[in-house]
DNA sequence: CCAAAAAATTGACGATTAGTCAATTTCTGT
DNA sequence: ACAGAAATTGACTAATCGTCAATTTTTTGG
């Protein structure tokens, strides 16, 4: 790595610049033809370069990840600051991480590769531990939130189940239903025709489940998700046409 | 194709060799170490054989994950099958499959890469309507038992919600659970110590959340879950050591 | 400012592996 | 037994990963 900060600078901009041409590759052609060659061209710089940042492919997809996960984790932390009852912060992380996965389309694409040992084995051990950071910090903020309501006493949870097993519950749900909705599954075919409101009617009878308070009956949560989305994600709810 | 019987009952045995032999050479060395050159060897016929077969390495996968998403049905029907209430029959689905997930780890390792749509694009269109075919089927068993709840009453959605967005909500919370855990996401550094609990314990929360009767603090599910091991699946169970 | 040393960059190269196809072997019907 | 069809083979081509010796650029010290 480079001394002079100047040098390190442009050296972490370059890293930006290959990982973004990695990202729009990867979503352009997919996996398997998305290549180091191809990478090198576009960046404009030699294939050598390229493997003085990531020592392999997969190594990219790592830092690719990533860095779209510590996005998704600033949508969490603006949900969990909104003002009000714990389960609408929860409802708002909920809008935030769907709009986050409409406007990252690539996240999932990578997260499904990623997600493959044999893929994750091959990065460094310094990506991967950055990687689990980035999980660990999102489930926390996640947890944080139930943990509040639990504190507040809105939701009591049984004997032996644990904040993170129930936000490992949300985090499961929204990952499976994500990534079938990056996937090639035809879900229309299977009667699925609006995936992204079946994700929140489940993820409330989820939490209405739990006993969480206030319970959807009690509480109009659509009505609260058009005030998370004018009032936490306006620019990002425009942007993605749900005015 | 050979056109006598005896060829073709060899031929079929031969593509069962070949998908065996990458099933398991996928779970012993991963994705990336997964190559023709080796399969060929392995099942001791040429690689020009193999492709008499399949088209390519990714064919295989797919051909793979059919095969096991029909063994995963047939569970789910078994679960089905119970003698029960619905909700229990649900449970018998659930545990089911978690019982196939454990007997067949490969299983959601070549799910992982065939969800992802620049591999699963290489498959013959054959193949890929042949898997979209078991999702749909196995879709429609679980969907069928909660259409029966609804029939006798047990559950009442709310307008607008299908069975099949109920359904997917199911898949996708177990869908994401087993892909984290086949994963080297490290859950224990996560908090969560006992994942497949927490799967059961998450979809009876649902399910409770749809307000499926017998809700969960009505009738204890940890009993109806021996009988299932017992009654429904003794010999897997204690294949998987959960007399 | 210059020269020597250090650092960064390059792309040709070796190695691996996907997929092809002409040559060979095996099978089938008469 | 034999001709022709079918199946099988593995050497070959092409693509692409990752390396590294040669080259260019930058820095340093006088």
């Amino acid at each position: 790595m480079p001394a002079s900060e100047r040098k390190k600078r442009e050296y972490v901009q370059r890293e930006d610049l290959i990982i973004h041409t990695a990202r729009k590759l990867l979503l352009d052609m997919g996996y398997l033809d998305l290549n180091m060659d191809r990478i090198a061209e576009v960046t404009e710089y030699s294939k050598g370069t390229i493997y003085q940042h990531f020592s392999c492919k997969e190594e990219i997809l790592v830092a690719m990840l990533s860095e779209s996960a510590e996005k998704a984790g600033k949508f969490l932390l603006r949900g969990s600051d909104m003002k009000g009852k714990p389960r609408e912060r929860m409802a708002a992380m909920a809008v935030g991480y769907d709009l986050f996965v409409g406007l990252n389309p690539d996240h999932f694409k990578a997260q499904l590769l990623v997600q493959n040992e044999s893929i994750m084995r091959k990065a460094s051990p310094v990506l991967q531990r950055k990687l689990e950071g980035c999980n660990q910090r999102n489930m926390h903020i996640v947890s944080g939130v139930l943990r509040d309501a639990v504190a507040e006493g809105h939701v009591k949870l049984k004997e032996g189940v644990t904040a993170e097993e129930v936000t490992f519950g949300l985090w499961t749900g929204a990952l499976g239903a994500y990534v079938l909705m990056s996937s090639e599954v035809n879900l229309n075919a299977l009667g699925v025709t609006d995936p992204r409101k079946a994700v929140w009617d489940n993820m409330h009878a989820l939490l209405d489940g739990f006993g969480w308070r206030p319970l959807s009956k009690e509480l109009d949560y659509e009505q609260t998700r058009g005030r998370i989305l004018k009032e936490v994600f306006p620019q990002e709810s425009a942007q993605m046409g749900m005015a």
